[in-house]
DNA sequence: CCAGTTAAATTCCAATTTGGAACTTCTAGC
DNA sequence: GCTAGAAGTTCCAAATTGGAATTTAACTGG
């Protein structure tokens, strides 16, 4: 079975995990809780290809976990910005931190 | 940059998806916390494959989420629990799973 | 002893996804 | 015209995943 076809699983995890249990996902995620919105911004951030990032940011904005924004006309730019849908992913990045923070010390200081 | 960096990344979240963020992993912990603990049934449960499967138990047992545990000496049997470290993460669990609910409502019913 | 069964993997290979780097498009400023 | 900034897109190699069959070890019934 495909990681792809939990998007109807019965289990309401599963069903979340479809959308946002992708590589990198939650963590374009946590930037816009940070407050970033582009794309240079996240690709920095996290450190992804430009590729994979333009993939996720597509397939968050059709689940309507993002919305893409037009902030400049003349360039045409856009960004991205989380919905009230996404904002509700907040626990859920809280608790991974939270987790984070007791259970994986950093071995070294990345600066 | 690859995923598997991010083990020693600054920030938590990246940190926690660097053991629970591959695909799969966070259901094989769900499956725990439902009271599996075999092979088998993460396999039957999840639809992944066996192969991945594998792969996943020994990373999670590594990461000191789950404990490899013989259940049977002869034959040989082992099995998978949760560890304290491993049960913390249900807050996490509980986060996708509510956000799951009320965001993504089953198309269908899988029976 | 021998065939069949259970459970935990492992192996092989094809298909899909990811990673890295360069390139495109549009516009502004010099 | 030339350069720079921002948001992507393209190409190709490398890594991961998916599916099915095989392995190992012991136990069960005949």
């Amino acid at each position: 079975m495909k990681f792809s076809e939990l998007d109807d699983n019965w289990c309401p995890v599963a069903r979340t995990l479809s959308i946002v249990g992708d590589r990198w996902t939650l963590l374009i995620i946590r930037d816009c809780f940070m407050g970033m919105s582009k794309f240079d911004e996240f690709a920095n951030s996290t450190g992804m290809t430009r590729h994979i990032l333009a993939a996720r940011l597509k397939k968050l904005v059709e689940a309507g976990i993002l919305e893409r924004r037009a902030y400049s006309d003349r360039p045409k730019r856009y960004d991205y910005v989380l919905t009230d849908k996404g904002k509700e992913l907040g626990p859920a990045l809280t608790a991974l931190k939270d987790w984070g923070r007791r259970h994986i010390p950093v071995r070294r200081t990345t600066g």
